[in-house]
Formats: structure tokens, C-alpha cells, sequence
DNA sequence: CGAATTTGACCCGCGC
DNA sequence: GCGCGGGTCAAATTCG
């Protein structure tokens, strides 16, 4: 099933760290995949202070911004930045022919909204279904006959030693799994705020144990809990929607650091195929970026809080 | 003592 | 239909 990350693609080019991002379907949905080098710490690189000004209230779904030091030692050491990629930029998702920036969200798209509605609901799945309506039953049939749509999903890796990194989340951890070809468990864990339904997990990759891929499911509802103050912004992980339609699939360049995304083919099982993908994909991304510009200023408001 | 984690059981979707 | 693997639940346990 969601062995759609099986064949994560990790590189160092550069100095420092580096960030991967990966737009993947899971069905139709899909996952972006980047990566960045925590270092020795549990705490995810920041953006270069240019590209994200700290004190602005920048909103963007991407975790690993979450705990930025915004250190300006650490400018070299980040690469990039990712967006929500809805179905329409991941879209390509198959064939990897990133679709533009403002491409129509499809259908499945649509779905996955109402899915995020619905999600959490769907969430608690068959086990107290029974304690349901019959009427309730009947609708969640039919949803899951629209073949059940994840949340939005985001995944990085970063190199840390630690596998829960900070991100200024509270989190509980619900579960934890033997994962198929990992010698390595996947933790699950559940933003412990009411009515948030954010889920993320994390495990190790087993091709490089040092690295720790974290995948977010879904968009915080409420502001960061905790007091990391400054560099994180409020906010952070709930993009307003049409920001997230209009930076589909987009990664912030920093510096020409080479970053690194793919979109997972329907064929997983082909991994040269998936190999050739995901380097068509990364010059196509790159081409993309060259727009980052304006496409940032699009993405990061600049309101203060 | 409440909150968080652990862990085995259970459910579900999917492929064969 | 069955088995497998991912994901979640919830009781037990640990932690602060």
C-alpha cells in the first residue's frame, strides 16, 4: 500500500544539509518529500533568514521550518522549501509532468477537501461504527466508496539522530509499527490539541539509518502551542488554501542548492522507472523555480500578527 | 495523579 | 476469500 516512500531519494550535495522534497501520490493524494540536516540537533534548519524573514508571520506548511534558530550560520545549510502540492501539481504524480502552478485543483482535489472533513471522522474508522446510526453508516459507505482520501500529506527527511524531532507541536505518540523492509519502526503520532487532527509519523530510513523521514497529514488548525517564539510563525502548518493551490509542487531555491523532488509513479514497483521520473521531475522543478520568486512573495504574506 | 508512552490487538484496503 | 501490511485503538505501564 503506501510503499509510495520506499524509494525515498536522499542527497547530499552540498555542504551542510540539504533538503529533498518529494511530491508523491498516495492514490491521489500526495506527499511532498524534503529533506534538510538537522545536524546534531532535534531541531530542523531554518530558512535562510532572506528567504523567510523570521519575523514575519510567513505561513507556509512546511515543519521543518517550524523550529528555525535563525541562526545565519545555518543559511548554507538549508536548501530549500516545498509546498502543499495538491493533486493538481503532484499531478502529475504519474507521469511527473508538474502541472502548473495554477492548474485547476481536479476533482480528486475536491475530494481530498471533503475528505479533510471527513477525515477526521474517518479517522476512527470501522471500530465504532457500530455505535453509529444506520444513517451515518450509509454515508460512510459511500465515502469510501470515493475511494478514501488521505489529508494532504508533507514529508521530509532530515539527518538527526533523534527520531521525534521538534517542531513546536505538542504530539502523543498513538502507535508504532515494524515497517516492511525496515529493520526500523514507524512511530505515529497525533498533535495533541483538540480538534486538531494533524497526524504525522516518523521512522528512519533504512538505506541511511541517520536519516529520519517525517511525514505530516494534515494542517494545524490553531497557532503553535509553545513558545518558539519569533522564527516560528502562527499559523504555520494551516496555509490558506489558495496559497497551497498556487504553490503547488514548489520549493524554494536557496543559492542554486540543488533540491531534489519527485513525484511518485503509480509504478513504484519500477525503480529505475522511478529513478528516471524523479530526475525528469527535478529539472522540471528546477525550471519552476526560477519563478520562486514572485511565487514566494505569493506564498509568505507579509502581514504582521 | 494526570499525562504520555508502550504495545498487542484489531480493523481496513489491497493484491493475489 | 485469504494473507499481508499499514494504520489505529486502548489497556497497561511509565514518567514527571
Amino acid at each position: 500500500m503506501s510503499e509510495d516512500y520506499t524509494q525515498y531519494y536522499y542527497h547530499q550535495p552540498f555542504h551542510g544539509g540539504n533538503t529533498t522534497a518529494t511530491t508523491f501520490h498516495d492514490d491521489d493524494d500526495s506527499t511532498n518529500y524534503f529533506s534538510s540536516s538537522a545536524d546534531h540537533h532535534n531541531r530542523l534548519q531554518p530558512p535562510p533568514p532572506q528567504m523567510f524573514d523570521p519575523s514575519s508571520s510567513y505561513q507556509m506548511s512546511f515543519p521543518g521550518f517550524f523550529n528555525g534558530s535563525n541562526s545565519s550560520a545555518d543559511q548554507n545549510s538549508f536548501s530549500g522549501a516545498f509546498a502543499a502540492s495538491s493533486d493538481a501539481a503532484a499531478g502529475g504524480g504519474g507521469d511527473q509532468t508538474p502541472a502548473t502552478p495554477n492548474s485547476p485543483i481536479s476533482s480528486s482535489s475536491t475530494e481530498a477537501a471533503a475528505a479533510t472533513a471527513a477525515g477526521e471522522e474517518d479517522s476512527n474508522k470501522g471500530k465504532k461504527e457500530d455505535a453509529e446510526d444506520a444513517t451515518s453508516k450509509k454515508d460512510g459507505k459511500e465515502e469510501k466508496k470515493k475511494k478514501k482520501q488521505r489529508e494532504e500529506r508533507f514529508a521530509f527527511m532530515t539527518k538527526s539522530e533523534v527520531d521525534h524531532l521538534e517542531d513546536g507541536y505538542r504530539w502523543r505518540k498513538y502507535g508504532q509499527k515494524a515497517v516492511k523492509n525496515s529493520s526500523f519502526p514507524r512511530s505515529y503520532y497525533r498533535c495533541t490539541t483538540q480538534k486538531c487532527g494533524v497526524k504525522k509519523h516518523v521512522e528512519r530510513s533504512f538505506q541511511d539509518p541517520s536519516i529520519v523521514i517525517t511525514t505530516y497529514e494534515g494542517q494545524h488548525n490553531h497557532h503553535l502551542p509553545v513558545t518558539l517564539r519569533g522564527n516560528m510563525s502562527a499559523g504555520i502548518f494551516s496555509p490558506p488554501a489558495e496559497a497551497i493551490s498556487n504553490y503547488n509542487n514548489t520549493f524554494i531555491p536557496n543559492n542554486h542548492h540543488q533540491i531534489y523532488g519527485y513525484g511518485s509513479s503509480s509504478d513504484v514497483n519500477n525503480q529505475q522507472q522511478q529513478q528516471q521520473t524523479f530526475v525528469s521531475t527535478q529539472i522540471q522543478q528546477f525550471h519552476q523555480f526560477d519563478d520562486y520568486g514572485a511565487l514566494l512573495q505569493d506564498i509568505i504574506p507579509k502581514h504582521e500578527p
